[in-house]
DNA sequence: TAATAATGTTAGCAGCGTAAACATAGTATA
DNA sequence: TATACTATGTTTACGCTGCTAACATTATTA
């Protein structure tokens, strides 16, 4: 066993994604990643500050898978149409918020502020402007104004999707909430193309 | 000082909404907030089976004022007509996210698993129920399956929202988001006119 | 009045984030 | 090549946390 180890920053990365992915970040402790790549518990403080580091570079890595899948949207070569792409964008969205929801709550988490990882709001943005860019191909000669508001609009419908979607909601109850969750559960599509207006 | 309290679970349950509007709930400790009603640090126990449950009574607390503060846009009695009602129920529930955000965030957030607490889904269902309300006087004669849609949407587009409209963006990156955001911010009431299509 | 239940205290456990002091390995410079 | 310096690891320890168990006091009920 090496006393060095010669790429414990990036292992103690990807650990902590697939913990927090796995548990929350609310049952991560920084030991146990530690313990999980046989080093000592102090070890991660070579590499992070504090745990909000560690965590910021998650939520990062989060915001980085999610402009990915938003711009493989954009930019397949096929003859989609651009209303086409932005169904399938917003599905993308939804899928991330479902598939990797643990992680999808850190990156919108309070515990990490914002304000004092400014590498974090870049790659926010950069998921974005994939939403702006695929707005923007949809309304020619739209007016900047009128393009940020569709937009926030875009951008909030499906974060509060994501939010509502994985509500657990007991079926026993057959609540308004509950029936009307089922039917946006059924068929994304047809929800999303009703509510974005096309 | 007497030995019995005579009021402590109540006392427990609004301070621990105070220490949670205030510091967030991450920052919270049942330890402190017993100290602050100057008792045992495991008096609590007494009264809470574990901290999770004194979480769900606080977010408990949260859906209740969110109900509340929704219904009486719904209840007041002025010639108000329906439209006008509805665009201030969505600024009631922007301002109670906003106001509140910390307990708001709560609320939403994955430490309280809210299958574990039917009360809590009760209560949230009770602010769902003001919307449905609000949103099938708007549409007389709607049919069960499209005001199903229409609440959701709302309920999404409000729930991204306050979402995004906290997220602390630096002024000086000047970016596509920020710009966005700060139209919305500049008048909700013309944004969520254009957004829910009135 | 005596038994019981409710509600408080004290002591103590294991886990946590983190700081300080120290050890070892890799790198740059003389 | 020897030596200093830096990077990266370990050990130890502190105070805080949620929580349990054992015990004390008060309120309620038979």
């Amino acid at each position: 066993m090496k006393y060095h180890h010669g790429n414990l920053k990036e292992e103690l990365i990807s650990s902590a994604c697939r913990v927090c992915e796995l548990s929350g970040h609310d049952n991560m402790s920084l030991r146990s990643i530690a313990k999980e790549a046989s080093v000592s518990q102090t070890a991660p403080y070579r590499h992070f500050k504090t745990k909000e580091c560690l965590l910021a570079e998650v939520s990062k890595r989060g915001f980085e898978e999610l402009t990915e899948r938003l711009g493989s949207v954009t930019n397949q070569a096929n003859k989609a149409t651009s209303k086409e792409k932005f169904l399938e964008m917003g599905l993308a969205y939804l899928e991330f918020g479902l598939e990797k929801r643990k992680t999808y709550d850190l990156m919108h988490s309070p515990v990490i502020d914002k304000v004092e990882f400014p590498e974090l709001l870049d790659a926010a943005q950069g998921a974005f402007e994939e939403l702006v860019q695929i707005l923007k191909d949809l309304n020619p000669g739209i007016s900047k104004n009128s393009l940020d508001l569709k937009c926030i609009k875009f951008w909030a419908l499906m974060h509060g999707l994501v939010g509502l979607l994985d509500m657990k909601i007991d079926p026993e109850i057959d609540s308004n909430a509950a029936e009307a969750m089922s039917v946006v559960k059924k068929d994304y599509r047809s929800f999303l193309e009703e509510s974005l207006e096309l």
